[in-house]
DNA sequence: CCGAATCCTTTTTGATACTG
DNA sequence: CAGTATCAAAAAGGATTCGG
């Protein structure tokens, strides 16, 4: 096997394109809070809306609607008045959850190095100019 | 400690920060790309430009800049004719690829089942209309 | 070879007001 | 309570051109 067979395959798309689909519904900015608040039991509207800071309900209706749409939620209609509806998440949305755990670590543990890394590097660029 | 405490704490921001910190810089549509072919072992501008499909050399200069910034890559020029630079993943890149396995795996796994979920959804919502 | 600069399109998010 | 509708802004990504 040549040398330079390594570089010529183009990265594991396969990898690359299963990560981005993970991230389609946790990476957005609101994705990965609605699921942590539903992974610990049904929650209300109007419940993830005081849970979540800052979330608009405009925000929190659509993101709702894709997670439910890729089965990671499941929304049920209480017929009331006045009306009641609940989010609940599937063992789907528990396992993206879980699996999410490994990043949030390395975020936790190293978010001093970058940010002494990225101080770094503006001071130099700084200098540069 | 009330029943409702549960829900008025706020769906641990920090948690949530953490992750969205690790997105900002495997998150974006290269960067992922970017750090697995670097964690092989130093490479060069116009190889990582054939190795993935579809980047342009803006982006991929971009891309480039915000990991170096961080701290995930060394960049370094070797001033021969033409000129030469290449690029090497930090130990802080790679333990950040490999803390992407587990939502790698999850999407490959579980990709069926969403696809399955989404086709069922959007059935039920055209057969309302 | 390795970029920087400019311009443009698409995607995402937000503010605000209204409704069964 | 649980949404919709509309408008606007911002962010991300891409095409193209130019330069050391």
């Amino acid at each position: 096997m040549p040398a330079e067979s390594r570089l010529s395959d183009g990265v594991e798309p396969d990898v690359c394109a299963a990560f981005r689909d993970a991230l389609d519904r946790v990476g957005s900015k609101w994705g990965l809070a609605i699921l942590a608040a539903a992974s610990e039991g049904p929650v209300r509207f109007a419940e993830l809306n005081r849970m979540i800071p800052g979330i608009s309900r405009r925000m929190l209706t659509l993101t709702l609607r894709t997670l439910e749409r890729d089965g990671m939620l499941v929304r049920t209609v209480h017929p009331t008045v006045p009306p009641q509806v609940e989010y609940t998440a599937t063992s789907l949305a528990k396992d993206l959850f879980a699996s999410t755990r490994a990043l949030s670590a390395w975020a936790e543990n190293n978010h001093e190095k970058i940010a002494a890394a990225r101080a770094a590097y503006d001071d130099a660029e700084a200098a540069r100019q």
